[in-house]
DNA sequence: TGATTTTTTCAGGGAACGTTCAGCTACGAC
DNA sequence: GTCGTAGCTGAACGTTCCCTGAAAAAATCA
């Protein structure tokens, strides 16, 4: 069973908004969530906390991310997830970057944030995560893959993420505007149309000979009945 | 079965009109309601009061709407529906609304407030919210479904809308007026015929063979009666 | 690099939907 | 009874929404 309550993650931005962004989503999610504004509070806050996970901003003033990602892992064992601004990742960058167990370059959407959080934890704290199973689908976020019936489905990063994310909400009327906001972010400047286009290739994958597994609300969106 | 005297909600805006207005419809559908007229306000009655919901407008003075969801999400387990004037939903703002569970845009109906409190209580408190059962109906506001003596209706949106909103409101009638400032919006442009060939369309699916469901009470508009 | 897969855009078509309208019916007042 | 009004009905219309096939653009891989 996965208990996100188990689960402790330390936030080092700068940015005032974004910190207060993440911690919100986090929080709703129901992890232990800590902030720290630089590199020394990072540090103080994560003695005590002992979080499993941390993210941090590469560009801060003071102790860049990279210091503060040596003297944490020095503290103990943890995940760090390093966060750059496009323009940032040059070479130089690249290199250090290596002492981070994954980064992501902003903007990503909240969903991307989540599933590279699970991807460390996986890795690093095993017990903290379980295969979730929710009626014939069976969800391995570690492998990312998706069985369904116990067949295991040939899918696209996107489509993986998508069809978890229905699968994770089923019996909920899903609209396009709010799926485009969890999955594809909301500065995501394209068609809602995209959505419709990989529900297609879903419903094809799944094929389901009697049934329709994601049934088409119109007007309101999408909901998947197990 | 569905309680809506166990239900705690919290509204939050500066402006005292909306305030009341938002509180006596709340009322009126039997939740708990408190309010407070700015985030120190709101921190504070939130503590002893414990909402389920939290219903908050962005722009305040003193502490925005963000500040106050952050707070709100420290003290406990909740759900925030924040409210944004059309203007103000630039990128930033949206991407901030994410740490919300969802936001609207005003001027929105109030029976699209209620829905949207549906919604949010479904995921977050699912023992709160069953299915909602008035007589013969059952309505299912996740799945978008209504049944009458355990037959499912095949209704468009606005159907639903409208049965919904007449079934929840039995025993009393209705006018066109009301209904159509309520399901339609007060800026409706159209006639009031309209709701006429909506009844028509629901009288047809829900065909009663001895009794009518929905009576006519000439004059003064509709009524459902179970 | 070139080849392949994935993501995204685009345009056309068809069905469902929201809305209007005009003719008709039923009700109530006188 | 009849007259006026309110509601009912069926059809028609324009629009929106969704599905679909294909192609362009981007990312990934060899």
């Amino acid at each position: 069973m996965y208990r996100p309550e188990d689960i402790k993650i330390l936030l080092v931005d700068d940015e005032e908004s974004i910190l207060q962004f993440l911690e919100l989503g986090l929080v709703g999610e129901g992890y232990q969530v800590r902030t720290a504004q630089d590199g020394i509070q990072a540090v103080n806050v994560a003695r005590d906390f002992q979080p499993h996970v941390a993210v941090l901003d590469v560009m801060m003033p003071g102790m860049d991310g990279f210091e503060v990602c040596r003297l944490l892992k020095k503290q103990g064992p943890l995940a760090v997830i390093m966060l750059t601004a496009k323009d940032e990742v040059d070479d130089r960058v690249k290199g250090l970057m290596t002492g981070a167990d994954d980064y992501m370059v902003k903007p990503f959407s909240f969903q991307e944030l989540l599933a590279r959080i699970h991807a460390r934890l996986r890795n690093q704290f095993p017990h903290l995560l379980d295969e979730v199973v929710v009626g014939p689908f069976r969800i391995d976020d570690a492998r990312k893959e998706i069985r369904y019936h116990g067949e295991l489905l040939s899918l696209s990063s996107k489509e993986y993420d998508l069809l978890r994310y229905l699968v994770l909400n089923h019996g909920i009327v899903l609209s396009k505007a709010k799926i485009l906001d969890e999955l594809w972010g909301y500065d995501f400047g394209g068609q809602d149309n995209i959505v419709e286009v990989y529900i297609r290739a879903l419903r094809e994958k799944l094929r389901d000979t009697n049934r329709q597994v994601i049934c088409t609300v119109r007007g309101l969106g999408y909901r998947v009945d197990l």
